[in-house]
DNA sequence: AGTGAGCGC
């Protein structure tokens, strides 16, 4: 279950978001985005959760709750470009596509 | 830099 994460406090680090994540299910990975040019957080990030029902638990409790002093936003990650993988959307998902 | 919509290498 990849989880974007937004609206971080730009003190708030990774283990911060472990943490936060690991008390709702296992967390696989955390990735804070940090801008490239500045080195600075850009204030959003993503979870990897392997527990599918843990990671939906977790965004449904973790959204707008607060971090760090700051509400956070909490939904499901869409995937990263892909066009290896085949047509036919199949499968599972469903992610709400803005437009 | 000192903010706050938005999607990563």
């Amino acid at each position: 279950m990849n989880i974007f994460v937004a609206k971080l406090s730009y003190n708030t680090s990774e283990d911060q978001v472990r943490s936060a994540f690991e008390s709702f299910g296992q967390v696989d990975s955390v990735k804070i985005i940090t801008d490239k040019f500045d080195g600075r957080s850009k204030g959003y990030g993503f979870v990897e959760m392997p527990n599918d029902a843990e990671g939906l638990a977790a965004i449904e409790d973790l959204n707008d709750s607060e971090m760090d002093g700051r509400q956070i936003v909490v939904k499901k990650a869409r995937p990263r470009e892909d066009n290896n993988r085949r047509g036919g959307g199949g499968g599972g998902g469903g992610y709400n596509r803005r437009y």
